[in-house]
DNA sequence: GAAATTACTTGCATTTTACAACTAAATGAG
DNA sequence: CTCATTTAGTTGTAAAATGCAAGTAATTTC
C-alpha cells in the first residue's frame, strides 16, 4: 500500500501509450481523443452529444467542435432525435465503423501481447482485480468522476 | 477476455479523472501534465530535461516550454549539468516540494477511499495485479512505449 | 403563456502542440 | 589537433485544441 501511486502511474502511463500507438489504425490519421470518441459512440446505446462529452469529461463546446470535425472526415453522423429536437444522437458512418474495428483489433492484438507473459491464472486474477478495482471506483463518493467528485 | 479492453478503457479513463482532480491541490492552479511532470521530476533521480520528456512521451520541443512555464511558476529548478553543459538537471524548488507533496497527500486519500471499498484480500490482490500488469507490459515488445513500439 | 431550463453552436482569446531551424557543447575520425 | 557528426536544449512560426461568454432553438415548469 506504500508505492500504489506509482504503480498506478506508471500504468495509466503505459495503457495512454498504447492508446497514442493504435490511433494511425486502418490507415486513416486518427487522435487520441478522436479514438476514444469512436470508441465512446460505438460503445452507448444511440448516444447524446452531451452525453458522450460528459462520459468522456470533455467541455461541451470543445466537443462540439470534436465531433464536427468528425462528420467532417465523415466518420461519425448526427442525427436529430425524433422526440427532443433538442437533441443530437450520434452514430458512426459505415466509414467510422471500418476505423473503430481497425483500432479495436489493434488494441487488442497489443492486450494479447501483454497477457501473453503471464500464465492462465494470473491472467484472470488481473482481469477479476481490474473488475474490482473499476466497481470499488465506481463506488467511491470522493473521486473518479468527470469534473470535481 | 472478451471485454478487457473495455475493463482498461474504463479504469484508465477513471484514474485520468482522478489526476484532474488532484491538481488544484496545495492552492496552486496545476494542469494535469504540469502535476506529472512535478511527479516525475520527484520520482527520478536528478533527471535530465530529456530524460524526463521520453518519460512522459512528450516532444521535447513541447516540454522545453512547459518546464519554463514551471520555472516561472517558481515550481522547478533548472541547474546545468557540471560534466556536460549540454544538459541541464531538474529539481523541484522549495515550493514545487510543497504542491508535489499536496498532490501526493490529495491522491493518497483518493486511493484510500478506492481500496476501503475492498477487503483485504482483494485489495493485496488488486495490488499484486497491477504489478503483474506493469511488468507484461515492459516485456512487451509491441506496446506501451511513447511514439511507436 | 411567460420564465426558466436544456441541448447545442459560435465568437473570441488563450494555450498547447509540433515541425523546422537554430545555438552550443561533446564526441569521433583522420 | 581539427573538422564533421551527434546530442541537448531553445526559438519561430503556424496550426490545432481549449474553454468561457454569449448566442439560438426547443422543451419544460409553473
Amino acid at each position: 500500500m506504500e508505492n500504489v501511486r506509482e504503480l498506478i502511474q506508471i500504468m495509466t502511463r503505459r495503457f495512454g501509450f498504447l492508446n497514442k500507438n493504435c490511433c494511425s489504425a486502418g490507415g486513416f490519421d486518427i487522435s487520441l481523443i478522436q479514438s476514444h470518441i469512436l470508441y465512446e459512440i460505438d460503445r452507448q446505446h444511440q448516444p447524446s452529444i452531451q452525453q458522450v462529452a460528459e462520459t468522456l469529461g470533455t467541455d461541451i463546446t470543445t466537443f462540439s467542435r470534436q465531433i464536427q470535425s468528425l462528420i467532417k472526415m465523415n466518420l461519425v453522423k448526427k442525427t436529430p432525435d425524433v422526440t427532443d429536437r433538442r437533441i443530437y444522437i450520434l452514430s458512426l458512418t459505415t466509414e467510422g465503423k471500418f476505423v473503430a474495428a481497425a483500432i479495436d483489433e489493434q488494441m487488442k492484438a497489443y492486450l494479447n501481447d501483454i497477457f501473453s507473459h503471464m500464465n492462465e491464472v494470473e491472467r484472470e486474477t488481473v482481469i477479476r482485480s481490474i473488475q474490482l478495482l473499476n466497481e470499488a471506483m465506481g463506488k467511491s463518493r470522493l473521486c473518479c468522476m468527470p469534473s470535481q467528485g
